[in-house]
DNA sequence: ACTAACATGTTAGTCGCTAACATTTTGGGG
DNA sequence: CCCCAAAATGTTAGCGACTAACATGTTAGT
């Protein structure tokens, strides 16, 4: 059985990020150097680039593409905003406290650094393409202009949302956040 | 006159970043070293970090905020949407066909090394923040979220038909590109 | 036990970027 | 005209992210 042999790496993996995670909140993100990570993981800085491309990437991972993407695709509105809205709302009520506080804690980290504040942009681009492929549907033919732009604001939105949550907003008040969010792209006045 | 060295400074800095796109145009971004355009230049690599602070920021400069900014404000539509688009609209009116080409050129660069096309979503949070100030006008009081959101949406929308523009589309087609992308974020049927 | 695949360490190198210090250039006042 | 101070530049050395080459160990299947 060859599993055992992934399940060592993921456990390696995971002693890395565990290290890195805990170094940075404790001394910085720029303060904490490869080397110094690799040594408390009790591997060499060459392991860990094996395990990670970039010093970024221990940071990075964003899992929550998917489940918008589910819960965004089941939704039958018409309006597309609405149905990212509605949709998000949806999955935020599949999120216990515990995964919003630990989001929050990454995101305030992806937050302090320079470097791994533009990657976050790069993220939001994987999401946009996501929620472009999601409204657009099974219709065949490329992704018109239209549709690229509704995802590229849905997706920005929601950043911003985070952001703003990250920095100011009470710990639960996340999907409120969002739903007042996307809804502030609906007409003004009705 | 010590405005003499004002103007040495300003040549050199325009022979460094010469250097620099040339290079890049023949050579690729990532095939560049900054030691290579620092000699082209014929200055140092020292200098060339004097001038500019990192290799990406000679690319980088995106001198088109302060336009949005003018002629947004000067919108006196009620929906934010529309005074963002009939404000571009018309500062695309004072743009000629050089400058168009100009801009894509350095857009597709831009696209064309991730590191770069990091720094452009950290460029967007910039023209963001300015979108914001200028609907938020000079009531008092820190921004709303649902301005914040607008911007955002509006920004990315931008972002996104810039890239599509400078991918696919024909060279003269930006400001239309840019009309319908906006257009779509409104009520989907009236 | 033998071997082949795989994970890891070692070493040395490139490149972006910074800092310390020496050197040159330039403008102005005696 | 010469000397001085400030500004611009070069030299050198170093750090840190990241890569490649090679050696070593460790495990899996025969």
């Amino acid at each position: 059985m060859s599993d055992w042999r992934a399940d060592k790496r993921a456990r390696t993996r995971a002693r890395i990020q565990e290290s890195a995670l805990d170094l940075f909140a404790r001394y910085g993100y720029d303060q904490v150097t490869v080397e110094r990570i690799a040594a408390a993981a009790g591997v060499s800085h060459t392991t860990f680039f094996r395990y990670f491309p970039t010093k970024e990437d221990v940071v990075l991972r964003d899992d929550y593409d998917p489940l918008i993407a589910r819960y965004v695709s089941a939704r039958t509105e018409q309006d597309p905003v609405e149905r990212v809205r509605l949709g998000i709302a949806e999955a935020f009520t599949h999120l216990d406290a515990a995964a919003l506080a630990a989001a929050r804690d990454r995101t305030r980290l992806m937050l302090s650094a320079p470097s791994l504040r533009a990657r976050v942009w790069e993220n939001q681009v994987a999401t946009q393409r996501l929620l472009e492929e999601v409204l657009h549907g099974s219709t065949p033919g490329p992704i018109p202009l239209a549709t690229r732009a509704i995802a590229a604001a849905c997706t920005a939105v929601l950043t911003t949302t985070v952001t703003a949550w990250a920095e100011d907003g009470p710990t639960e008040a996340l999907p409120s956040m969002v739903d007042e969010a996307l809804a502030a792209l609906r007409p003004p006045t009705p």
